[in-house]
DNA sequence: AGGTAGCATCCCTTACATCA
DNA sequence: ATGATGTAAGGGATGCTACC
């Protein structure tokens, strides 16, 4: 890095001759040097890391919550006010960023489960009713069937109080109406219940098979 | 305009400290 | 003693700016 002070140069160099290559990278991606912890250099004081104190901390913590980026006036004055390398306060704004990136990761992370797991849960929901609807439109269908043939053998058209249907002979086609009163569903769907001579289903119904398995 | 040095930052990684 | 976790720090890549 060309930026290094002269700090960061001096325990760079307590690493001099540690250096190893990484294994080949795919493409011609330049190989990165990682430096290799030496336990004999591992044993000298000035190059083990020195944990921040609880009040460092704390300052960096409240700085940070102020503001995530650090201005060069920033980073100098709260070295000096904790007794700090510049570079240590840079390197702790950075891995602070991280932090924080990681959580909100998390947090929007969780958020998207929460909501996937309702949407599942609302999908679930529809396709219970849409079988159910889907049992109730057969029943319609049986007791529509039984009401065709039973009005065909006796060749009449079946307008007693009690069962006021009333049905064309010629295209199979009953009231809908009188039909949504009968099953309890609404009239407003014209020549839903009409009966056709074969099993064909308009491309506009396909939905109804979208659930067979 | 193009090359380059200096600097800051991001990202990935390593090494050390601490704890269960 | 040891593995997991947190964190300070190293190093490559990249973008920006100033200067030549």
């Amino acid at each position: 890095m060309q930026g290094e002070d002269d700090s960061v140069g001096l325990i760079s160099q307590l690493y001099s001759g540690l250096y190893t290559q990484l294994p080949p990278q795919q493409g011609d991606q330049p190989k990165r040097r990682r430096r290799r912890k030496n336990r004999s250099e591992g044993s000298n004081s000035a190059a083990k890391k020195r944990k921040l104190s609880e009040e460092q901390v704390n300052m960096l913590e409240i700085s940070f919550g102020c503001e995530h980026k650090l201005e060069s006036e920033r980073k100098d004055r709260l070295a000096s006010e904790l007794g700090l390398d510049p570079r240590q306060v840079a390197v702790w704004f950075q891995n602070r960023r991280a932090r924080w990136k990681n959580k909100k990761l998390e947090h929007e992370y969780s958020k998207l489960r929460n909501e996937h797991e309702k949407v599942v849960v609302e999908k679930c929901r529809l396709e219970t009713e849409v079988l159910s609807l889907k049992d109730q439109l057969e029943e319609a269908k049986k007791e529509m069937q039984k009401v065709v043939e039973r009005s065909s053998t006796d060749n009449v058209s079946i307008n007693s109080p009690s069962s006021s249907l009333t049905i064309d002979h010629q295209q199979n086609v009953i009231d809908p109406q009188i039909l949504g009163e009968q099953f309890g569903i609404g009239g407003c769907f014209d020549n839903m219940f009409y009966v056709p001579d074969t099993n064909y289903v308009p491309p506009s119904m396909d939905w109804v098979g979208l659930y067979d398995m």
